[in-house]
DNA sequence: ACTATTAGAATGGTTTAACTATTATAAAAA
DNA sequence: TTTTTATAATAGTTAAACCATTCTAATAGT
C-alpha cells in the first residue's frame, strides 16, 4: 500500500523539493539554479550529496547542467524524452516486445484519427494536404528519399494527434514513433511500392478526416500502422532473434 | 542528429558500462554489485563519482540499494515502473487537463476491452467474475464501501488490460488511473445509485468479453468510463476552476 | 540446551577540504 | 577593430574521515 519512508536518506529531500518548486511552477523552464555552493549552504547539506540530488534531477529530464563561468543547473522543459527512454530500456531488457508496442500504436493511432476527424477544422485540413503535398514530391523522388517520406508520414500522425488537441495522444504518440522508428529503420525494406501504398492510405485517411467520418478514419488509420507493423514483423522473422 | 559527447564525465562511463552489463545479461536480476569501497577501485574512481553513477542507475530503476551489512546495490528486474513514472511527472508538469485524460482513458479501456475480448481464456474469465463477485458484495454493503468498490472497478480494468497480455497497455492504464484517481476521489459524489449502474456496467462488460463481442465490451467499456467522466465533469464545473 | 542481549563488522550515507577542467568575459595586445 | 590571453566562476573529481544501519555471531542469562 505505501512506500517506505526513506527519509533518512537526505539527497531525496533535496530532490523533493526542487522537484516541487518545478512542478508547481516556482521554478520555470530555462531558470538558473544557485551554484553548488550556494545551494549547499541553503540545504544546510555538503556539496556531495546536493550533487548526488542535482544527478537524479538531471536523470528525471528536470534539470541540464552546464559547466563553466555563467553555467549551473538550468531548469528543463520536461518533455516526452524520459517516457521514451525508459520504454527503451524496457524493450531492450526484453521486458517489451515489438508486436506489443505496435499493437498499442495501432490502437493509438486509430483512437487519435477518429477524434479528428471529428474536429479537424478547415486551417487543419489544409496543414494536412500541405504535408500530403510534401509526401506526393518524396515519393517522386524515388526510394532514395524514403527517409524524408518516413517523416512526412510521421509529421502527418502527430498532425493528426494536434488536431485532437488532447496533449495525452500527442505526448503518448511521440513516444511511441520515437521508440518504433528505431526498428522501422532496422527491419523496414526501402520498396517504392511500399511507399506508393502508403501515400494511398494516407490520401484516404486525410480524405476520411475531412469529410469527418470517424469510423472510417480510425479502420483506415489501423490498416495503415498494421501493413507496416506487418511488414516488420516479417523482416524480424527473417532476421531470427535478436 | 548526434548528441553532444559528454564523455568528460567519469560517472556517466561508470553508467554505461554497468548499464550495459545489465541489458546483455552479464549482470542478471538479484545479482549484488560489489560494495561501493570495492567498486572505486575496479572503476579506478572517487567514491563520490561512482556514488552520482549509483544515483543515476537507481533513478533509472536498475538498481536498489540496501544498508547495513549484507547491504549493496542490487539489480533490478526492469519493470514498467519507470515508464509510469515519467509519464506520471510529464502529466503533472504539462498540468494535463481532467477532461484530456478523461478521453485517453476512455479511449484506452474501449481498446483494452475489445483485445480482451478476443483473447480471455476460461481461467481469465473465472477471475473476471470473481471480481465481479467482489464488487456485488461491496455494493450490498452500501455506499460506506464505494472506495473498496472502486478499488475492484480499477482492478477489474486492469485484470482486462492484463489479459491482452500486452505490457505497454498494462502500465498507460496504470499510470492513467493513479492520475485519475485523485480527481475521482474529490469531484465524484459517493451515491449508491451510482455504484449500483456502475455494477451493471462492469457486469455488461464482462459477459460480452466472455462472448468474445469485442465490438460491443468496446462500446460498453467506453460508455462506462464515460459516465464516470460526465459525473467528474458536472462536479468539476460547480466547484469552479481549481 | 535454549533464548535474549549485546558487541562487532560490513555496508551505505554524509561531511569537509582541496584540487582539476571548462568556459564566458574582460583585459590586453596586435 | 580583431585576436589573443588572463581571470574568475562554475561544475567535476579526489581523498579521508566519520556517522547510521543492520546482519551476524559471541555472550550472558535462564
Amino acid at each position: 500500500m505505501f512506500q517506505q519512508a526513506k527519509q533518512n536518506r537526505i539527497f531525496q529531500d533535496v530532490i523533493n523539493q526542487i522537484q516541487e518548486a518545478i512542478l508547481q511552477g516556482r521554478l520555470k523552464a530555462g531558470d538558473k539554479l544557485p551554484a553548488e555552493r550556494e545551494l549547499k549552504e541553503m540545504f544546510h547539506t555538503s556539496r556531495g550529496t546536493l550533487r548526488e540530488a542535482l544527478r537524479v534531477l538531471e536523470q528525471k529530464g528536470l534539470i541540464t547542467i552546464k559547466t563553466g563561468v555563467r553555467g549551473g543547473a538550468f531548469v528543463k522543459a520536461v518533455s516526452t524524452h524520459q517516457v521514451s527512454e525508459s520504454l527503451d530500456l524496457l524493450i531492450r531488457y526484453q521486458k517489451l516486445s515489438l508486436e506489443d508496442l505496435a499493437e498499442f500504436r495501432e490502437g493509438v493511432e486509430g483512437m487519435v484519427t477518429s477524434l479528428a476527424a471529428g474536429r479537424a477544422k478547415k486551417k487543419d485540413i489544409e496543414h494536412l494536404k500541405y504535408l500530403l503535398k510534401q509526401a506526393k514530391i518524396h515519393l517522386d523522388e524515388g526510394v532514395s528519399h524514403w527517409d524524408d517520406f518516413i517523416s512526412i508520414d510521421n509529421a502527418l500522425h502527430m498532425a493528426l494527434a494536434h488536431i485532437t488537441g488532447n496533449l495525452m495522444y500527442q505526448s503518448v504518440l511521440q513516444t511511441v514513433h520515437d521508440n518504433i522508428n528505431k526498428y522501422y529503420d532496422k527491419f523496414l525494406t526501402k520498396e517504392e511500392e511500399i511507399m506508393r501504398e502508403n501515400y494511398r492510405d494516407l490520401c484516404g485517411i486525410v480524405e476520411a478526416v475531412e469529410d469527418g467520418q470517424a469510423a472510417k478514419a480510425r479502420r483506415l488509420a489501423q490498416d495503415h500502422v498494421n501493413r507496416f507493423n506487418r511488414f516488420m514483423q516479417e523482416k524480424e522473422q527473417q532476421h531470427g532473434k535478436l
